[in-house]
DNA sequence: CCATGTGAACAAATTCACAGCA
DNA sequence: TGCTGTGAATTTGTTCACATGG
């Protein structure tokens, strides 16, 4: 039986297959909070409307998770996705561009589980230089490498205007951050070495409108 | 030669194909900001790093757009394709949740192009209501039907916390909203008749967080 | 001749069907 | 027996290679 590390990051993981393991663990965060300690691929599928041959596809390829004829373990399962994703260790995430978007992701993220922590906002306009978004002190973009030495932060938001989108992307690259999760409207020439993300409030309304029916 | 009808909707589309489709749309504009009229497959992928063949075979589910051994005129593209999206007409949007990301989102929007017009704001919180957002007044929630019936809406974008989300999202879909665009990071139960788009903002985190090397 | 548009080949992802183990 | 884990079948999506036509 060829046994998986489930330690080591596999690089043909899908981008499906993380993005449903990160909901198989909200879920399994959800059960754990009520109570419920045993699960199988079925019931937790029919619970949310996911598939069990998935579920069981997903977890095969970082190993075996379960116990046949039984189930899964939820908070052992929840623990085990979790540590695989990465999320054990805290992340440190630095917001470029305090606008409303920027500031509400903030806001955003220091509810959410204590993984993600934004541990500084720059921006390019001046007149935002020194706000302070809750214990957070804005600064200026020209200290962002410093900022990302500082902080070790591993993880970039960019959510300036298009303006100015891909020249503080260059600036996340080259102060070293891995990672990129990209709010601007627009393609950004991406660099190979940073994993970038983008999410498209007007890509995504307009792939809605194409089934909005005129009939 | 089987010419497909390019102003009627097709199922079969894949999201895929629609969100590649909304980020030509986008390409193109600039290259029609930047005064760049014709342009053909190959030199269109080259410039915004896409695929030339990926391009015409996304094209060509909805017919011909093109001249052999020229290429695209650009501004026809565009019209064709905002037009397949079905972007010629106006869309109505109603925010449910007036908090920080709902009133981003809101405020996002009326810098976008006008295809997308926030015509409504809601909160449960009585605190926001009558709050101006923009040009833009808070009403309850228990008026959401009311506000979808007076303005057509026809999309919702869901911003509210986890705890009001399938209760506003059902609201959405009573009302008789066609489209729905979730950021609450829940798995909502999802009605079939409404086209519903999650964006989850954790997610997103914990898919880049897998790909933080730790070595 | 050149770039589009397309059938055929290929690759990836999902689903099926069942082997294997508690 | 019941549910996991998995090879095989199927579907879906992408890439290739070229016929088509301005």
């Amino acid at each position: 039986m060829p046994k998986r590390n489930s330690s080591q990051r596999l690089e043909s993981v899908s981008c499906a297959t993380l993005h449903r393991l990160s909901e198989y663990l909200r879920c399994l965060r959800h059960l754990e909070s009520i109570g419920i300690t045993k699960t199988s691929s079925r019931d937790f599928a029919e619970r949310f409307h996911l598939s069990a041959v998935q579920i069981r596809k997903d977890l095969a390829q970082f190993g075996e998770f379960g116990i046949r004829g039984v189930g899964y373990d939820v908070s052992q399962l929840a623990g085990r996705i979790s540590s695989l994703l990465g999320l054990d260790q805290g992340r440190s995430v630095i917001v470029a561009g305090m606008g409303n978007l920027g500031s509400a992701l903030t806001r955003f993220l220091s509810f959410g589980p204590e993984t993600f922590e934004v541990v500084g906002g720059v921006d390019c306009d001046l007149a935002k230089i020194g706000d302070k978004i809750g214990h957070l002190t804005v600064r200026p973009v020209s200290e962002l490498r410093q900022l990302v030495r500082e902080t070790k932060a591993e993880i970039g938001i960019l959510a300036v205007p298009v303006a100015a989108a891909q020249s503080v992307y260059d600036e996340f690259v080259a102060a070293g951050v891995q990672a990129v999760l990209n709010f601007a409207p627009i393609r950004l020439r991406i660099h190979a070495n940073v994993r970038t993300r983008n999410v498209d409030l007007q890509v995504y309304l307009e792939e809605l409108s194409y089934f909005l029916q005129t009939t």
